[in-house]
DNA sequence: TATCTTTGCAAGCAATCACTCACTTACTTA
DNA sequence: TAAGTAAGTGAGTGATTGCTTGCAAAGATA
């Protein structure tokens, strides 16, 4: 195979892994199975990543940077709340379904081996999730939209249970949601709870 | 080892399987530490199991006969409607918080093997939760106490999330929820969404 | 051109996996 | 008491795992 730089590597291997766990599940998800969909040998994927773990590890990161990012942008943006609490709600369930519940099986991953490295990374990317939809729902607590005797952190947990029960929904029965609907009829609920009373 | 009846040694190892999963990991899940674990040999688990995935679905099969069974119960029962929901939402809490997420990580287990038997069996136990808080709510909007106009569907879907959000709390951050008061705050939430306009 | 670093490969490593097999031993039943 | 069956054992199976190693060759730098 011809000689390309660990940057341009690092990517394939990381795309594979995300390929091979949403085609034939986490157990296929060996370095042999890795180069063999990549077409190289398994000593070159240890050239880019120095272990297994290190590509989750890398995956995780890409997840917080991208997908966390933009919820980021989301939630601090000059919108009022309710239109942020949708965009955010909107992009939180396009990024699963794109993903198709790859990324919740890397949950698995984290859960199956057990390790304490990957299970607070992962634990700071929920954290982070929550933390930000509690921003938006105090931006309009405080601004006198919503009801403010809710306790934020109740509703915020309802909120991230939105996701993970979609996710597992499509990983049990191959149920695919029709995002945009499904975005709005969700932030619908939501905002009932947070309505004054 | 002295010997025992298969009906006892099955619910051992049960019990083993369960044991493994929440002290060690699913990682550690194998047939040589579950020998070990209960004192006998490799060979004598498959004198009471066919295979490792037999084990696992007899697990799902009481998961369905216990925990499911008692969630009927309560939606069939005569109570009003918001004493049904809250019951059925603090039975959920009180089984996940009990089996310290232990459950949660068998849906791990059927993903990470990517088995449709073991995933069409776990779908069922989730479908099942689903379909009978549905038809508490039903009862509900029947008689007149909850509005109509909302979608069953998606209020299911938002109380499911909520055991699973709270597990994955439990399994990354190792948090422990009161589940008293977790289970009536919930409630009020849910109660919120339901009430009429 | 000469040197040095990076990338790639094939073979092989020890460890672990679920499971089998031949055989012994305990219990039940005729 | 004799025969049949159920339960326990421990060595062994081939397959798979993450990872290492020695070496060749391509690219970059001097």
């Amino acid at each position: 195979m011809e000689r390309q730089s660990t940057d341009i590597r690092q990517e394939q291997i990381k795309q594979a892994v995300i390929d091979i766990i949403s085609t034939d599940g986490l157990k296929n998800l060996s370095i042999r199975n890795l180069a063999k969909r990549i077409g190289m040998s398994e000593g070159s994927i240890f050239r880019h990543f120095n272990s297994k773990k290190d590509i989750i590890l890398s995956i995780f990161n890409d997840i917080q940077e991208n997908f966390v990012g933009a919820l980021r942008k989301i939630a601090w943006s000059v919108d009022e709340p309710p239109i942020r609490l949708f965009k955010y709600l909107s992009t939180t369930i396009k990024y699963h379904t794109d993903n198709k519940g790859a990324n919740m099986l890397l949950f698995s991953e984290a859960s199956y081996n057990n390790d304490l490295e990957l299970k607070n990374r992962l634990q700071q990317i929920f954290h982070d999730q929550k933390d930000l939809v509690s921003k938006i729902i105090l931006d309009g607590v405080n601004a006198g939209i919503w009801d403010k005797n809710i306790r934020i952190e109740n509703v915020a947990l309802i909120y991230l249970g939105i996701p993970v029960a979609m996710n597992m929904e499509m990983l049990l029965g191959g149920k695919n949601f029709q995002f945009d609907d499904f975005s709005n009829q969700m932030t619908q609920l939501i905002l009932k709870i947070l309505q004054k009373q």
